[in-house]
DNA sequence: TGGACGCTTTGACCCATATCAATGCCGGAC
DNA sequence: GTCCGGCATTGATATGGGTCAAAGCGTCCA
């Protein structure tokens, strides 16, 4: 199994937690996990230290496949990473897309119920997952965080549910839109300016669309003024059209 | 949050685990609660006794609304539960269906992210959230079960998008069938009469389909002998077919 | 500098499923 | 019984989005 959404929703704000103790270079990774679990002790933070390792993974790198025995938990760092499962007929549905800061395998089952796959180039923080799990035992308000995401988690997926089972493409693009610029937000500058690193047929994977649906809803939303296309990405002109459009 | 899904799922095999101890005729729901929680002492079950009170619930009545304040965890005894999203202009979308031995509200966040309406009339379970989550804290053996469950609930969720985004009506309706005669399976006879105590409409807001292509489709399986539609249910022919269809 | 490859866009057409509209069927009220 | 109301089925038709095919358009590399 696997989690990977937003870990800053359920970190109270953002702050400075370089805590001034990296062993290794995996600052990042540590901080985040850190919002993830709440507040540790400084001998917590160094014992998580040792466990982490940065990995780098290029693009269309696989970093595990669904239904293989799950080893490791991650953090990405940097880059996005898409999940997914698929059918024997080569038809696919990506779950989710994994931005810095999210985590993969954070349900901590023995398998991996999607398989991950860098979109561009990617760093992660990797975790033993039999480590992580012994450290997180006994450590009871660390579970109850890691619960409480799991339930953000299934949240998130409902709401995807009824995106794939009942809205049009245009609200599905829409929607999409949206839910990117304001998972940007979270990591860096919110901007009207959205980056779409992932293909085109990623995100028809992702809406249950196809490619082509895609592209022409993009471009009938660029001819009412509502985006305009940019290489690598979408600048947002009328949010509120978008917001209609998505329908909350 | 809402976690409903197979509290079987995750039991070590079905046992007699009756312990004699019963103050109030809720039996049936801490038996179910003992196999989702793994091994408690007899004082732990003699506590979650003292916790629950059974409740019934009429046809179309609603256990709790989106967005209401989580004040109870549920455990389905007897009867159906749908568990759906809404659009605000009146689509929606059924996340699942709870049957007996399910749960709902486990995920224990602080408000419902699912509505629940009675299917069929219904007897729960109730615990309050609050003396709930003062029995699980402080037993980690029993956080770390209630973790495994909801990742298990997130790839429940996980295989209904590929369903809703990748499958064709066929596809969904064969998989929804099979689906559930595993799930009565589980609790009672597995037999190849599946009841469908919920309606057309259900069925259809379930699959992301109309109430016509439900129709449809099963009336096609029926004249391909695929399956027999008899009152309040389906009896599976060839499974086998089902399977194909299905397409794991 | 060009051409080849991968991705995206655009166009024309088609089909699976939705929509609209009867009709059928059953169970409860009286 | 029979009337009524709520589902389910079936048929006719429409359409959103899929499919197939052909250009665009960068970008990488020779």
């Amino acid at each position: 199994m696997t989690f990977a959404e937003p870990a800053a929703e359920i970190c109270a704000g953002e702050r400075d937690c370089r805590h001034g103790r990296s062993t290794n270079g995996c600052d990042d990774c540590k901080v985040r996990l850190f919002s993830v679990c709440g507040a540790l002790e400084p001998a917590e933070l160094d014992e998580l230290d040792r466990l982490s390792q940065v990995k780098n993974f290029p693009a269309k790198a696989m970093l595990f496949d669904q239904g293989a025995l799950a080893g490791s938990v991650f953090n990405v760092t940097e880059g996005i990473v898409r999940l997914y499962k698929s059918l024997p007929d080569g038809r696919r549905q990506i779950v989710g897309f994994a931005l810095p800061g999210d985590f993969l395998g954070l349900a901590l089952m023995d398998r991996y119920g999607v398989a991950a796959e860098a979109v561009t180039s990617v760093r992660v923080c990797r975790f033993s997952r039999a480590q992580f799990l012994s450290y997180v035992d006994g450590k009871p308000h660390l579970l109850r965080r890691l619960h409480e995401f799991a339930g953000h988690e299934l949240s998130l997926a409902q709401d995807q549910m009824l995106l794939l089972g009942r809205r049009t493409a245009d609200e599905k693009v829409a929607a999409f839109l949206l839910n990117l610029q304001a998972r940007y937000g979270r990591i860096g500058s919110k901007s009207v300016n959205v980056p779409l690193p992932m293909s085109r047929q990623d995100i028809a994977d992702y809406l249950g669309l196809t490619i082509e649906t895609v592209s022409r809803t993009l471009t009938k939303l660029a001819k009412e003024k509502t985006v305009v296309v940019v290489p690598d990405g979408v600048r947002l002109l009328s949010t509120d059209r978008l917001d209609q459009l998505a329908a909350a």
